[in-house]
RNA sequence: GGAGGGAUGGCUGAGUCCGGUUGAAGGCGCUCGACUCGAAAUCGAGUGAACGUUUGCGCGUUCCGUGGGUUCGAAUCCCACUCCCUCCGCCA
């Protein structure tokens, strides 16, 4: 969320990095509410401060075996006003929380300009496209022929949009994540982290995904309690309410999880195969930096995610997502889209954002400098990468024409075979 | 699931029975200063956050797990909830 304080001070500014964003939320409502908040505050803090110096008052006079009964009875009545004004104010203030909570984050100002993914800036690409002299197949086509993965059984016992994974494809899933992980804690610094795939609605509201986009998320029935979209809500949230010591950042966590979103409003979109699931693995990066440095740990950040590409030999672009195509919580985010000769372009199987302050404010993150006092971390996150849709790149990329797949080099000492099928 | 104990500032830990300068003793840590060639030890001073207000110094309000209640006044009394610990039962 943003500065309350910042928002009062420079509406036009956030105005319009909202219009950056092609966001049609209104300011106004906030400015009123927060501006009505204000002048109630102080009535209500002059009554306050009057009924506090007046009780002191009547202490000493009742120790003093004195008579307080006028003062007794003004203050009781200043309190019910009391009480009166602050349940007002109190609802003033839900309602400017819930506004500020709904304002998204500014774009970073070397975010492109544009409302929809072909306003995207591509920044580099990497590896050369193969060229098939058959016709790729779509991964699902070759999982299903080859017997490692089950949509129909997925979708028999869980519903649509969930797979059985099996044989060497469970296998290669495995061996994925063990990778990602291996490559992530060994050569690039970051500490495993194996967190909770449920959490409370406070962790949600922290990092962004509540209040606005509850119909995304799996909700535990009768609990304040969520299945987790993606490891970042865990992870970020591991150090909500912390003040974190200066010379400790940046901090770097990788982490596994099961990642399980109700793509609630994306009927008929990527229906068949791996790319659209209720439930996937990713191996996620998150990073806690200061300010100051939270862009080269962005850049840093989504080397890390194309090393892993790299290494696997999947031809891949990065993209810089202009301000309409951004996330709601990201001020700047890279997305990693893989060639996929099935669908003949690429697809994201990685985003990599810088958040600012932007998480940190709403989950109360801090660091302290030895002496100064504390002030908010960026947050910064990033798919290290999606498992699922990793695996069907590699299906598609390394599918050969009899219907059998390769396994990338860096694979083989995970699975003990170079061949599938 | 049953029985009991607990939650106070960066940490530790009093205060809670008997409500009144207690934002909260003492200790540790930290910062500054003195001493010292320097350091340790010692001594002195300081040391929370949020919000509001102010050009600034400052001032005000709120905060003792969370939310309600009683009262002129609540860390202290009452109610509900959450989390943690111990023992028993059950269980991967």
């Amino acid at each position: 969320m943003l500065d309350a304080k910042f928002v009062r001070s420079n509406p036009k500014a956030v105005a319009e990095g909202l219009k950056k964003r092609s966001s049609d939320i209104s300011l106004d409502n906030f400015l009123n509410l927060d501006e009505k908040r204000r002048s109630l505050l102080n009535e209500v803090e002059q009554m306050k401060n009057k009924r506090n110096t007046v009780s002191e008052e009547i202490g000493k006079l009742k120790k003093a075996g004195q008579d307080a009964e006028n003062m007794v009875l003004e203050m009781r009545q200043v309190s019910q006003d009391i009480k009166e004004m602050d349940e007002k104010i109190k609802e003033i203030e839900a309602n400017l929380q819930n506004e500020l909570l709904s304002i998204p984050n500014i774009p970073h100002t070397s975010v492109p300009q544009g409302t929809i993914e072909e306003d995207n800036e591509e920044m580099r690409k990497w590896g050369d496209i193969p060229n098939f002299n058959f016709e790729a197949k779509p991964h699902w086509d070759i999982g299903e022929a080859l017997d490692i993965v089950d949509f129909e059984r997925g979708a028999k016992v869980s519903g649509s949009r969930f797979t059985f994974y099996k044989g060497l494809g469970a296998r290669l899933e495995r061996a994925l994540i063990n990778f990602m992980l291996d490559t992530h804690t060994r050569q690039h610094g970051y500490t495993e982290i194996f967190p909770p795939f449920i959490v409370n609605s406070s962790a949600m509201t922290g990092t962004g995904q509540l209040p606005k986009f509850a119909e995304e998320m799996f909700k535990l029935e009768g609990r304040d309690q969520y299945l987790i979209p993606t490891a970042e809500v865990p992870v970020t949230n591991m150090y909500r309410e912390e003040v974190l010591e200066g010379e400790k950042l940046p901090i770097y966590h990788t982490a596994y999880s099961g990642c399980f979103r109700a793509e609630a409003g994306a009927h008929g979109r990527d229906t068949r195969g791996l790319i659209r699931q209720h439930q996937f693995n990713k191996i996620e990066l998150v990073k806690f930096s200061k300010p100051e440095t939270s862009y080269e740990e962005l850049e840093k950040l989504t080397k890390n995610a194309e090393t892993i590409l790299q290494k696997l030999g999947l031809p891949y672009r990065v993209v810089t997502l202009c301000g309409g195509d951004l996330g709601f919580s990201a001020a700047k985010t890279y997305d990693i889209e893989v060639w996929m000769p099935g669908y003949g372009t690429y697809r994201e199987i990685s985003s990599c954002s810088n958040f600012e302050d932007y998480q940190a404010r709403r989950a109360n993150i801090k660091y302290r400098e030895s002496k100064s006092k504390a002030q908010y971390v960026h947050t910064l996150n990033g798919s290290g990468l999606a498992v699922g849709r990793t695996l069907a790149a590699i299906l598609e990329n390394f599918q050969q024409e009899d219907g059998t797949v390769m396994v990338p080099e860096v694979l083989r000492p995970y699975m003990g075979v170079d061949w599938i099928g």
